[in-house]
DNA sequence: GTCTATACTCGGATAGAC
DNA sequence: GTCTATCCGAGTATAGAC
């Protein structure tokens, strides 16, 4: 369920041209005041209007900054992805292979209380009629995620670490799915080691 | 995202006692008619009170038969997933292994339409607060699926078909998760090979 | 048990004031 | 561009008629 991400793209300011134009600035500052909400409470009792309120505007305010509640949550989403990126760029060793990046990124998901939940979220309302832009936005990760990982998939390869006689590619995506999968059985019951589960992909790869 | 299910745990007469009180028949009657509805429509424009004004019920009749949306579409889940074991029944050969087993299964239901979304959505939607049914339901379904694979598993490990130095359900969580993590990106990009892709596994296993 | 009526909150769309 | 007011249909809870 994985790493990095260049822009926050739904974050980007609204207007194309000029300066920095406070709309952007007000955005960002209601979000930040959601965020304290949703740290509070759960994700339950988080509705629109409720965490508008408890924010200090209007329901309709918060809907002209976000779309819809899929586009604050998906924002929401975006933030604690990137702490959780500062988090792991501090503690985590250069140049893991394949298997003990995705293990570490998917010990991390599940130390930030709700982002693997939030996060299912996000994926199976994307694949909804009118969730167009979650939709790519989830898409490009994949891809993003996929090619990031058959990177140092190939790399290993190289190096001898890893058999070279299957596809990277294919490998990628199985190895991405096997921890998005587990990470969705994590939540269903957290009794699952996840991290060793998901380790022992590399014993599977060796050569 | 698999197989058996002895019972339609929710498709049980609601009052303990008794003969098939007439009710179960009307409830049977009334999702058969839902069922298709949901057939005609995709899975959209099939709010509760559409789908009743549809079947000729009010959207409180509805919800005296199904307590929630959720649990409609759990029925709705159930009676094509056993539709769907049928289907494989007849063409699958027995005793498959647990990977070629996964990738049938999963080739299945890519090819029935909306059932993967279906199931992503019910299993996001089952960790949500308020869905302990759903949650129930799914966990113990994860639980026998993984606890089927890992038979196989056994099995083929007795019979040096795959390598016994690993952990069989350990393996049976991986593989499962795999399954799932694949449909998932199906879901968002259909091009990418399902079958071919989960089938590496058994490469994966070899002794 | 079966179902109607009603009411509540929700996400979202709209129109228009500033 | 920012926001208020309003309205819609959705899911759900409740009370009570039969």
């Amino acid at each position: 369920m994985p790493p990095a991400l260049d822009r926050p793209a739904y974050d980007a300011p609204i207007g194309r041209r000029g300066s920095y134009s406070k709309g952007v600035a007000r955005r960002q500052e209601i979000l930040d005041r959601a965020l304290e909400v949703f740290r509070e409470r759960g994700p339950e009792g988080t509705s629109l209007r409720r965490v508008a309120e408890e924010i200090g505007v209007s329901h309709g305010a918060l809907l002209h900054y976000f779309r819809s509640r899929e586009q604050l949550l998906l924002a929401l989403y975006e933030h604690t992805e990137a702490h959780r990126r500062d988090l792991r760029e501090q503690e985590e060793p250069r140049d893991l292979g394949a298997t003990e990046h995705l293990v570490a990124a998917a010990g991390v998901n599940v130390r930030v209380p709700g982002f693997v939940q939030l996060y299912s979220t996000l994926v199976a309302g994307s694949v909804e009629e009118g969730s167009e832009e979650t939709r790519d936005y989830f898409t490009r990760r994949f891809e993003r995620v996929r090619d990031l990982t058959a990177q140092r998939l190939r790399r290993q390869q190289e190096a001898g670490e890893v058999r070279a006689d299957l596809d990277a590619d294919a490998l990628a995506a199985l190895l991405v799915a096997a921890s998005d999968g587990l990470q969705t059985q994590w939540l269903l019951d957290p009794e699952i080691d996840l991290e060793d589960t998901l380790g022992m992909f590399s014993e599977l790869l060796r050569p």
